[in-house]
DNA sequence: TAATACAGGAGCAAG
DNA sequence: CTTGCTCCTGTATTA
């Protein structure tokens, strides 16, 4: 069984996905003999580059809903190329050109003009609002390995199975309802959620009782709304505070210029950017602060100043 | 080897 | 508006 591949044109300095996929922004994917892969949408994405290529490649499962595992075969996706190509354009954000960006933000800020070379194609993804949003939750108090592992556990646990493919099993990340339904307070900390286990099966029953209110967090995506008013609007969600609205409304509703505080920003600020954020009280970030700290950044860089943070945030990573 | 410190946000209560 | 504490787990450091 070998995968079908297609390319596009397109350099690493317009993304880089060893970075990329590992830096923060999204949890489920997994390198396999140079090979990164996920689920999108009911079906598995492939994706590896070469020096001036994208390829992707794409399985789903022949059967629409799953209980039968063992009859599945993977099935190849000639026919429905078209759509693969633009859930991956969608998803990789690739419509916008970050070579551009990293010039303009690097004429307006000579840190990012020193240090941003090495870390060449770091762009944003249009992830789903959903998972982003649960993502986000789980990230509280927490590291990209174990949100990961968590966010894992919720597909292997609550998900559907997909297809199977050199010897892993691949499940799609469960809906509002299949968590809802599936999971409990109980069987979420059983699976290592911690506090978290309350904030996630909360927001999953709220988004699955009340269908009106999962179409309006997509809907989000809208220019119609401000990024105030996404903010507010994603702030009702349990365990869902500044920082988690930010990451969810940059990462998978349009959000651009919105910069998410983190510690690891705050540390960047402070020590790249200093001068007005040293002096204050040291330890926690106060409301105020975080305020104005992203009017900071947006001032500095401009209406993609999300996608700025996301450079300097992966480069202070320190990626395992 | 076992106890301890620390890292990482949201939410709540009190100052 | 700010401060301080709790929530939970994994890793690093210390006795």
């Amino acid at each position: 069984m070998n995968l079908v591949w297609h390319s596009i044109n397109l350099p690493p300095n317009e993304i880089y996905l060893d970075k990329l996929l590992r830096c923060g922004q999204a949890f489920r994917w997994v390198k396999n003999n140079n090979i990164w892969s996920s689920t999108l949408n009911n079906r598995v994405v492939f994706l590896r580059q070469t020096e001036d290529q994208l390829e992707y490649a794409s399985l789903t499962s022949s059967q629409k809903n799953s209980s039968n595992i063992k009859k599945l075969q993977p099935k190849l996706e000639e026919d429905t190329q078209d759509d693969v190509l633009g859930l991956i354009s969608n998803y990789l954000n690739l419509q916008i050109s970050i070579v551009q960006l990293y010039k303009d933000w690097a004429s307006k800020d000579a840190h990012f003009a020193k240090v941003s070379a090495a870390f060449a194609g770091i762009r944003m993804l249009q992830q789903d609002p959903w998972e982003t949003l649960i993502s986000f939750i789980c990230s509280s108090n927490n590291n990209v390995k174990r949100i990961s592992k968590m966010c894992h556990a919720l597909c292997l646990e609550y998900g559907d199975f997909i297809v199977e493919y050199a010897g892993t099993k691949y499940y799609s990340f469960p809906t509002p309802v299949q968590l809802a339904s599936r999971a409990s307070e109980a069987s979420l900390r059983e699976l290592g959620f911690g506090y978290r286990a309350r904030y996630v099966y909360e927001t999953a029953q709220m988004l699955a009782d009340d269908k009106a209110l999962f179409m309006q967090l997509h809907s989000m995506r809208s220019s119609s709304f401000t990024d105030e008013q996404v903010h507010e609007f994603l702030l009702q969600f349990k365990g869902v505070g500044p920082k988690v609205a930010d990451c969810v409304a940059l990462m998978s509703l349009n959000r651009h210029s919105l910069v998410p505080i983190d510690t690891h920003v705050l540390q960047f600020a402070r020590r790249d950017y200093s001068y007005k954020f040293r002096g204050r009280s040291n330890a926690t970030l106060s409301s105020a602060m975080y305020v104005d700290m992203k009017r900071f950044f947006v001032d500095k860089w401009g209406s993609y100043a999300g996608w700025a943070h996301s450079v300097l945030f992966t480069r202070d990573l320190k990626l395992e």
